[in-house]
This record gives C-alpha cells, sequence and structure tokens, in this order.
RNA sequence: GAUCGCUUAGCUCAGCUGGUAGAGCAACGCCCUUUUAAGGCGUGGGUCCUGGGUUCGAGCCCCAGAGCGAUCACCA
C-alpha cells in the first residue's frame, strides 16, 4: 500500500506515543458525562451544572499558543471548544502530556476524551477547561479540512459527490450539515410506525429472496440456492406476500421493506430502495386516502413542527385533505385533453400527434399513463391524488364501482412526482387469474413489464380474502420531499456506486 | 443510453497564445498561556485520471478509454 507522507509521519506518531507508554486505542469505557450541546445550551443559565465534565469525540482544529492551546472537539451532537493549558494537564518535568503528546502527536481526526470544566473566555465563547486529557483512538489517515469563518463563508468545503457517497463516514464527520437529512429519515420511519402501531396493525418481515418475483412489474436481480439447486430473485415487491397475511386473517398488516431492481440508476432511482406497505382488511381506497393525508400531515408536523414546506421553488402544503381527480379529468383539465371516448388507435393516434414516445406493444392503459406522465404529472405541485386508472395496467385493483374499465386506484403526487400508490384490492380468484392471463397477453406482445403469475397467491385468494385496501409508499422519494433534496443519493447513506478502480484493478490481479 | 462539463499536492482550487508546476489549508521545524478561517518565521510534498499521437518541447493541442457530475429519455 502507498503512503502519502502525512500518513507515514502520523502511522510514526503512533509509535511514538506507544513509547511513551500509551495506549493510543485503549480497551475501556471512556465515562462521557455531557454532549457538547448540553454544555453550550445549558452552561449559559446554570453555570454551576457544568463544574466537572467528561467529553469525548474528534479532535477537529488545534490552535497552538506555546504554553496553552485552543481545540475544537466534535462529538455526535456538534462542536466545543477546549482550552488546553501546559500545567493544568502535564505534571511531570517534561510536561510530556503537552509537549509531546498534545502538541506533537496528536492529529486532527483523533479521538480524544476530556475531563474538566466548563468557562467562558474573555471573548464570551463558552468552553471547557480540560483537566485530563486522554487519547481515545489515533486517526492514521487525514481527514479533508472544512473550515468556516466569522461570516459563515465555508472554506475548503468537502463536496466532491463521489468522494461524499463513497466516504460517507468522512462526509458525515466534515460535513454535520449533513446528518440532520438521516436524523429526519430516521424519525420519519419512526413517525409512521407508531401511527400504524397504535392501530394495532402489525410489523411483519416477508421474504427477500423469492422463487417468482411478483407484484410489481420490473427487472429483477436473479440469484442461485446451491442447496435446493434452484434460481431465486431478489423482491421487486412484497405484495402478494403481505396480501396471504391478510388471507391468513390479521387485520391490519405492514412492512418497511428494502426492494430490488436491476434497472438504470440516476438521482431518483438506486437499485435497492426502500417502501412501505400497508394492508388493512374491511377498508377501500376512499378510507385510504383520508388514512395517507393524516398520516402525510402528521410526518410533516412531526419533522417540521409545521404543515408547509419549501421544497426546491416551492412551498408545499401538506395540511389534510388533499384534491381528488380522476385521471380521465385530470388529463382533461391539466392536459386539455378528452380521452373518455377514445380506443386504443385514437390513443395511439394522439401520442404520435404530441410526439410522446410510444410503440406497438403498448396496449391502452400503458398509452393513457403515457399521456398522463406527459400532459400532467409535473403539474401536480401541491398534494393531489389521481384516482381511477385503466384496468390493463393494474392487474391487483378491483373493478371500479362504477366506472367500465377502470379500477380502484389512486396515487398521490406531490412536486410532480409520485409518492404513494394504492387500491382497493382485488380479491375476486376468478377475477384475478383472469387479469393475470391478460397480462400473459401483454408479455406476449411484448410487454417485459407485464406481471408475472403466482399459482401459490391465487390458491391462497382462492381460500378467500376479505376486502381489503393496500398502500405502498417510497420512503426514498417521501424523505427527499420532507428533507427538501433533489437526489436519492443524499437520502441513502451508502447508495449504490460503481466499485472503485483500484478494486477493481486488484480483482483483475486475482 | 444521448449531449455537455470536470479530473493538477492529503483537501479546496489557480495554471494565459504549448516553454518543463503554483496558492490557501493540512503536514514538518522553531516562537507564542484566552485563540477562533489564531498569528509569525522557515521547510518538504506532484504517475498534472489512463493509454496513444502531434511537436524540438504537452498540465495545456488531437484520438481512444476510465471515473464523476449536469441535462434529457426509461423504470419507484
Amino acid at each position: 500500500m502507498q503512503l502519502s507522507e502525512q500518513e507515514e509521519i502520523r502511522r510514526a506518531s503512533l509509535q511514538q506515543i506507544r513509547e511513551l507508554g500509551i495506549d493510543p486505542y485503549p480497551p475501556e469505557l471512556y465515562p462521557v458525562s455531557h454532549l457538547s450541546k448540553e454544555i453550550l445550551e445549558g452552561f449559559e443559565t446554570d453555570p454551576d451544572d457544568y463544574k466537572t465534565v467528561c467529553i469525548a469525540g474528534r479532535l477537529m482544529q488545534k490552535r497552538i499558543m506555546g504554553k496553552a492551546s485552543f481545540a475544537e472537539l466534535q462529538d455526535s451532537a456538534g462542536r466545543i471548544q477546549i482550552y488546553v493549558s501546559r500545567d493544568d494537564i502535564a505534571h511531570d518535568e517534561e510536561k510530556t502530556l503537552y509537549n509531546k503528546l498534545f502538541k506533537k502527536l496528536l492529529d486532527i481526526g483523533d479521538y480524544i476524551g476530556v475531563k474538566g470544566y466548563a468557562f467562558k473566555t474573555k471573548t464570551g465563547q463558552t468552553s471547557v477547561h480540560v483537566t485530563e486529557l486522554t487519547l481515545l483512538s489515533k486517526s492514521v489517515k487525514p481527514l479533508p479540512i472544512v473550515k468556516t469563518d466569522d461570516e459563515g463563508n465555508v472554506h475548503d468545503a468537502f463536496t466532491d459527490p463521489e468522494l461524499r457517497y463513497r466516504q460517507r463516514y468522512v462526509d458525515l464527520t466534515v460535513n454535520p450539515q449533513y446528518r440532520d437529512i438521516f436524523l429526519k429519515r430516521s424519525k420519519l420511519i419512526t413517525l409512521m410506525r407508531n401511527f400504524f402501531n397504535e392501530k394495532n396493525w402489525l410489523e411483519v418481515e416477508t421474504p427477500i429472496l423469492q422463487p417468482i418475483h411478483g407484484g410489481a412489474a420490473a427487472r429483477p436481480f436473479e440469484t442461485h440456492h446451491n442447496a435446493l439447486d434452484i434460481p431465486l430473485f431478489m423482491r421487486i415487491a412484497n405484495e402478494l406476500y403481505l396480501k396471504r397475511l391478510i388471507v391468513a386473517g390479521f387485520d391490519g398488516v405492514y412492512e418497511f421493506a428494502k426492494m430490488f431492481r436491476n434497472e438504470g440508476m440516476d438521482r431518483t432511482h438506486n437499485p435497492e430502495f426502500t417502501a412501505m406497505e400497508i394492508y388493512v382488511a374491511y377498508k377501500d381506497y376512499i378510507w385510504m386516502m383520508e388514512m395517507v393525508e393524516t398520516l402525510i400531515e402528521h410526518i410533516a408536523v412531526g419533522l417540521h413542527g409545521k404543515t408547509a414546506l419549501q421544497v426546491g421553488e416551492q412551498t408545499i402544503e401538506f395540511k389534510a385533505p388533499y384534491k381528488r381527480i380522476s385521471m380521465y379529468d385530470a388529463i382533461n383539465e391539466y392536459g386539455g385533453l378528452d380521452i373518455s371516448g377514445m380506443d386504443e388507435a385514437a390513443l395511439y393516434a394522439e401520442c404520435k400527434k404530441r410526439h410522446i414516445d410510444v410503440d406497438e406493444t403498448m396496449g391502452r392503459g400503458k398509452l393513457i399513463d403515457e399521456i398522463f406522465g406527459e400532459l400532467v404529472e409535473a403539474q401536480l405541485i401541491q398534494p393531489t391524488y389521481i384516482t381511477d386508472y385503466p384496468i390493463e395496467m393494474t392487474p391487483l385493483a378491483k373493478k371500479h364501482r362504477t366506472e367500465e374499465g377502470l379500477v380502484e386506484r389512486f396515487e398521490l403526487f406531490v412536486n410532480g412526482k409520485e409518492i404513494a400508490n394504492a387500491y382497493t384490492e382485488l380479491n375476486d380468484p376468478i377475477d384475478q387469474r383472469e387479469r393475470f392471463m391478460d397480462q400473459l397477453k401483454l408479455a406476449e406482445r411484448g410487454d417485459d413489464e407485464a406481471m408475472a403469475l403466482d399459482e401459490d397467491f391465487l390458491r391462497s385468494m382462492e381460500y378467500g380474502m376479505p376486502p381489503t385496501s393496500g398502500l405502498g409508499i417510497g420512503i426514498d422519494r417521501l424523505v427527499m420531499l420532507m428533507t427538501n433534496q433533489s437526489s436519492i443519493q443524499e437520502v441513502l447513506f451508502f447508495p449504490q456506486m460503481k466499485p472503485e478502480v483500484q478494486q477493481k484493478q486488484e480483482e483483475e490481479k486475482e
């Protein structure tokens, strides 16, 4: 391994630390008593509570002034200045702990622990006066140095997306502002989970490795089970398993599920992504719309304390209820096109006329979907339910109670993007079998997104499935919306990346 | 997949019409007991993404490739 000059120097420092009899990676716990933030916020009003504090974190800056120094210690909650004076931490003749360890051998990035007392410097900054300094873990690789001046200008920012995503640990260390996105992501999931649990719906886990990749239309990742000698697919959806659990007699089941789709990657698509799917018995899609808008409002308030959020250029109002409009009416209202009387040939001609990219493999439903995507989607900024989709593209939803050729389905659009998708679930096993057959016909016609037939799923439905409404929410996209991020990579700790060049070469050697 | 752009020190970036590599931070040495983008003096550090080509001479021009980004198209 080729080491840089600075890496060589840090390894040499490591050796010298050991020679001083100091373990650079001590095993025992460190008795942390406070977070930086607690001291910064609390010292002002209750200075007596901070006469002995013990904090730990990374050393992020050293300002040495001879026999005394200021430094900055960064922990999970933020940064605090520490004051280190020679005679307070070193008591031997040589003042080893200060002159050698602190001044020479500690580097930016090292984990240290300090004990001391909070005080205010003469410029009024709350700091910790160190009386005892402990090295907790030596860093042998230099971090990027990001500095912020008095006016808040960031200097030498660590912004290269490739490095930020590949080395997220560095990103979150030197760019602590991004931590908030992930804290909000976690909180959002907790808010949803608590919301569902209060209603006594059951959180479940269903198979990721599936013999048939059903429940959605997408190309799967394929793998192989050695002992059974069969192919298995990483799930592209979990819908058919959750419905089996509704058949089994649970009133409500939900799962936060990683899905895997072997398709393109860009700023809104990652090969693995998180969906939340929920199925509730004895409900329909109208009930589900009320549930979803209550949930989304609850999330906005839980994360931000308010319902109106700034997303990009737009201010979005998440307060329920949301506008509801059928797909046909939306195409008419937003696109000025009445498709209610059009057959497949007329729709195809209309697409061609408008230069919408279509081909002969597309059935009526798919053509309408294309028109909708082209004419309407981008205009749906405020939360809007689009309801009642063509039957052809929705093989798992129940036929509409009054409208011929439609199903009871809605999608929730916000800021021009789909956030949620829900149905009154099809529970008629004879109809369900016919729908799968129609999908097979579409597949024969060349539609590679047509859905595969799952005999065991049909068998479960034949035993009897209660009327049910089901919902899927793209968690990554919801987090993007709620944290005002425009790329999925910013809301995933470890977005999928191409292998690093260095690794590739090493693999080729093997 | 298409078009455009980027890739130079550990990090952030300059580098003119082609003439042999620069700054700030970081590092190293020295000074400094209330600094805060700490400061002062000094020092070291580079396969200029890779491989070809043109040229007396390439970080710069040409060709091919890689990685990354932006925009567009498709999937959630």
